[in-house]
DNA sequence: TTAGTCAATTTCGTATACGATATTTCGTCG
DNA sequence: CGACGAAATATCGTATACGAAATTGACTAA
């Protein structure tokens, strides 16, 4: 899912101008650009995007940009303010805390839901990673471990098939993904996490839904422990 | 919170044309009323709303029109398709169990917070709100008693003071709101409510977060049980 | 009578124009 | 020299215009 993005900061955005066709509308295009520059801080939180800037930016008008920022509004990145313009959301250690909170119930949802379905095909997609991220944390690849634990993650809320949960966790977990860019460091390994997903894998292969959330709950508890921590470290 | 709302049908909205200063955008002021006339069942599931005859309906121009459509196709109620338009959604009872069983979390969650701070304004207004409803139910007022529900839950969300969780919870409610519009009745009264409401404020003023989470769970989860069996049945 | 095709109409996506509001800057006064 | 105020500028909210796509209807042929 993460592949490279060369024309990100140009000028010229990547959408198919050639085709006479225009299947995606262009406010479904820009949105990702515009909400992976605000993860990755390219926009700062606090800063003020004005609409004409992002308008040459993007080469496009202002009226599918202005739709994109009403899409970021509702996940929480941005904020419209009347006469103002579009502000780049600026969560405090509290507010991460409290997204943070969600997100471990979303989750622990999500493993019970996982181990009680017990799906072949879903059990096996999850073992299948979880092997793929021992074997990523033995051979010392770290970009590969945090890439297939943001995977093992994803799987296991996608596993549900409640697609009210898969938005609400995707919404959050843009959030993260921005502060832990913005700390410019994932958590370290930890023998807990190991063991964490090691728990998490066995109670959904077990088909113990209670168990299973049990281990998530406890696993996210560290993990937003240490990425609390690092924010009020600062 | 149920305000009378006399003008919603007519051509007039009621948004204040006299003031020279408009204060808040058109945007957030038809908003409401269109997800009123969602929730309402007044705009029926599945049925295509024609932006020109909104428009006209409330007097205002297509480009704040969309800028609320895109806000209710965030909350849910409304798909946004290229070229066709904007599209009542129309759960079924899968979804609805997926929206229910996310809402069960989240209350699950809200109440153990709410147990665990124990903030004596949260906690007295809950059990104020607790006492009138036993009132409506003794004095035999559905109305006033499925009110007070609404607003007794709604209290124990908001004490969180965790807005990601106030916002993701308001959003689940408008389509449970919806779908009890539907069936038009309301679940009956129960002595399982009763005693589950009893149990959650409870655990709440002794602060036993995990009581007050399990009781929350239970209550909804015979809450969900009513509501889908409704939608079954037909 | 029915199915298929083409044209006319409706509706949507985007761009642009105009009025209103906030911000900035510059000048003046204390 | 600093602070307050007004004009100028920039930006936002809304309305409208235009091209593109889809829907609807009629007409023709089987």
């Amino acid at each position: 899912m993460v592949t490279q993005d060369p024309a990100d900061a140009a000028i010229e955005v990547d959408r198919d101008d050639s085709a006479l066709i225009m299947r995606e509308p262009i406010h479904d295009q820009i949105l990702p650009h515009i909400r992976r520059a605000i993860v990755e801080s390219r926009f700062k939180p606090g800063e003020r995007l004005s609409e004409p800037q992002l308008c040459k930016q993007y080469g496009i008008s202002r009226t599918p940009l202005r739709q994109a920022l009403k899409s970021l509004e509702a996940e929480g990145l941005v904020r419209l303010v009347p006469h103002i313009g579009a502000i780049v959301t600026d969560p405090d250690v509290e507010d991460l805390g409290e997204k943070m909170d969600v997100l471990m119930a979303l989750e622990q949802l999500a493993a019970t839901r996982v181990a009680q379905a017990r799906r072949p095909r879903v059990v096996s997609r999850i073992q299948r990673i979880y092997d793929k991220m021992c074997k990523a944390a033995e051979s010392g690849d770290p970009d590969a471990y945090y890439q297939l634990n943001d995977t093992f993650h994803r799987a296991i809320v996608t596993g549900c098939e409640n697609a009210t949960l898969e938005t609400m966790h995707q919404n959050i977990m843009w959030h993260v993904h921005r502060e832990r860019h913005r700390v410019n460091t994932h958590e370290p390994f930890s023998v807990h996490a190991a063991e964490h997903h090691a728990e998490i894998v066995n109670a959904i292969v077990e088909g113990n839904g209670d168990a299973a959330g049990r281990a998530m709950r406890q696993h996210l508890e560290e993990v937003a422990r240490v990425l609390l921590a690092h924010r009020k470290g600062e």
